[in-house]
DNA sequence: TTTGGGGATATTA
DNA sequence: TAATATCCCCAAA
């Protein structure tokens, strides 16, 4: 008599992440700088069960994610897990000194103002949904290691008033606005029909925009 | 030339 | 310190 599934094995047989396994991951892509050629296998040690390939595809699936909502096509993706990850990882200080310090700024050359990446900016998204809006010291030390908090609350101020901007541009239809802001809120969830009925409003807490 | 994006700094709470 | 306001550079319209 065999077993009727084979569910054994600690991990998910394929294609199915599960909340731990997008923390893992998240984690690690944190944790891992893009200039390393074997990112992808060095990343996928870290969620058991996952090959490399595997682990790229979530990856390229989650900028897809990211690429939306800066479209401003989505209201934002789920807020709803906090995080209680406590991990003991510091990274090198590579935060950039400026030679001026801001006072003189008369005859010698103005700051000039370091581009931010794409990398940087998805390692700020990640950071956005690990530590939550405001955290930026956080975030900083652990998502955007290249930048100061200062940076990245700049960063995050000119953000989210883009967002903002395409949002109020957005206005017009509001039937066709209505898309499916949570992936794991969605229409896939063979597991769990009613997930969380928490709001007795029929309108979900977006988690607020005070601008 | 004007406009506005993008980053840094200044000011305020 | 975070939130907000303003300044500055520069590229596109």
């Amino acid at each position: 008599m065999s077993c009727y599934y084979d569910n054994s094995s600690s991990s998910s047989p394929s294609s199915k992440w599960s909340r731990l396994d997008d923390q893992l991951f998240e984690r690690a892509l944190v944790l891992f700088p893009e200039e390393s050629p074997d990112k992808w296998e060095k990343i996928a040690r870290y969620v058991p069960g996952k090959s490399w390939s595997e682990v790229k595809l979530h990856y390229e699936d989650l900028v897809h994610d990211l690429v939306e909502i800066d479209s401003g096509r989505v209201e934002l993706p789920g807020y709803g897990d906090e995080l209680g990850s406590g991990w003991g990882g510091e990274s090198g200080a590579s935060q950039v000194c400026f030679g001026s310090k801001g006072k003189d700024r008369e005859t010698t050359e103005r700051r000039k103002g370091i581009p931010w990446t794409e990398e940087e900016h998805r390692l700020f998204l990640i950071g956005l949904q690990r530590y939550g809006k405001g955290d930026w010291r956080s975030i900083s030390r652990n998502a955007v290691v290249s930048r100061t908090p200062t940076q990245v609350a700049s960063h995050a101020q000119k953000y989210f008033l883009r967002l903002n901007s395409m949002k109020k541009d957005k206005k017009r239809c509001s039937i066709h606005d209505i898309t499916m802001a949570d992936p794991e809120n969605s229409a896939m969830n063979p597991t769990k029909p009613f997930q969380n009925q928490r709001s007795p409003s029929p309108y979900p807490p977006h988690f607020g925009f005070p601008m």
